[in-house]
DNA sequence: CGTTATGATGACATTTTTGTGACAGCGGTA
DNA sequence: TACCGCTGTCACAAAAATGTCATCATAACG
């Protein structure tokens, strides 16, 4: 399960877009459908990318002025943004820099040389999880140095179990069915069986042993995490 | 209250050296005195700049030449460089990047493209060349000498090992993703695979030998350096 | 009770991730 | 020139995690 990053490509040449989507997409990055030149001021897509790609110039809208504005929009804010400008345009290199691209690109560049950058970028933005660390009743997690320790001894978990615990721990007394952990755990995405949340749960109730009735199953419906001890309905 | 950080310039034009110091002292960093251009090859400082910013094109000696031989001395070898360039010489920002430099800036550029630029290569190499030395359990560093010992007997290891080791050392109990390493350990503007840092983990485990323990793989997340944590997560 | 629906559990094949040895390129040096 | 150390990348081995299934246990309900 690899964790796939989504790009949103917004260039107005097909022939750049599918330069773009081909070596994105044998780098194993998913490309978002690529705004066309009439609509580039008024992107609508459903779904959040992990990286936009922006060529400078773009008719009608400048690139810049698209850049701006989803640098000032809090739904977009921050996502990291690469510029895409020809030779000739360097020298706005530096406005855009300013207004909050993250790199930019001269065209014509090698795919190799965009992914690589395009890697840099990400992560650089990636490891911005300063989180604090979470204690309840003697369960702590601490998302610095990735360890769970249940009375001070530390717990053994996989990787899936790991984040299982953290959106219980960050959702708790709420009763979640298996398709919405899937969602939120798993990754909207993906395509496995319901009862493989099961199988998790099982694990994830294993490596707290003695803790297990944090986790509670509510027939019927799915699961909930509660310090408290709640009767079913 | 800001920890304040010493920046030292190198360039033989007065002009930039005073639009560098104005910008520089309004970010709140303090600024060394500049080296002029006939001593440009013989920079005497007494006090140890947390960053330098050195032009590309010295009189008498080339800025290269120069970043070359700070990177080849031990004392300097570990301040991190930024190189300005003119725009013509953009060509050589990849010899500047292979001979050790941290970044560049082409000239002319926006006092606050610099300060941006600054505080990156600053935020990466934070705490990775420790003044004094770090010792734990047998594990000795010692950042003058460049000298790595266990137990008094020295290791031996390749530069990058050693840069790894002393971020190891300086951020321990934290876990870090290959991404991060890279951009730490590696420097910001490097484009190189993952998978590289599994290799010099491997080597700098080799190199430690008995206490390899201290480096500990976080499966699905990234490594971790710690003398007590010893269950994975 | 008996029946049925739903969850728990152990096993297992497959996939993903990490460890490891080898190698070619590069720059420095004898 | 030949040699040497360091580096990044690769291919393969090893290890761990994952998803699915068959089966068992239990709750719900008549």
């Amino acid at each position: 399960m690899s964790q796939e990053k989504t790009i949103l490509i917004v260039d107005d040449e097909a022939a750049i877009r599918d330069m773009l989507r081909i070596a994105l997409e044998m780098a194993d990055y998913r490309c978002l459908e690529a705004a066309d030149s009439q609509q580039a001021h008024t992107i609508i897509i459903d779904e959040r990318p992990n990286l936009i790609l922006l060529d400078w110039m773009l008719p009608g809208s400048s690139g810049i002025d698209l850049a701006r504005r989803l640098k000032k929009d809090e739904l977009t804010a921050s996502i990291p943004i690469i510029m895409l400008t020809a030779k000739s345009e360097e020298d706005n290199k530096i406005q855009g820099l300013e207004i909050g691209a993250d790199d930019y690109i001269t065209k014509p560049f090698s795919p190799r040389e965009l992914v690589a950058r395009l890697k840099a970028v990400l992560r650089r933005t990636e490891g911005l999880t300063p989180l604090e660390p979470i204690e309840i009743e003697g369960l702590r997690m601490d998302p610095i140095n990735h360890v769970v320790t249940l009375d001070d001894s530390p717990l053994q978990m996989g990787p899936t179990e790991y984040r299982l615990l953290s959106f219980f721990l960050t959702h708790q007394d709420r009763v979640y069915t298996r398709g919405q952990l899937l969602d939120h755990v798993w990754g909207g995405n993906v395509y496995v069986e319901e009862r493989t949340v099961d199988v998790h749960i099982r694990r994830l109730r294993k490596a707290l042993t003695t803790h297990d009735r944090f986790i509670q199953t509510v027939r019927g419906a799915g699961y909930r995490f509660s310090v408290k001890l709640v009767a079913n309905a």
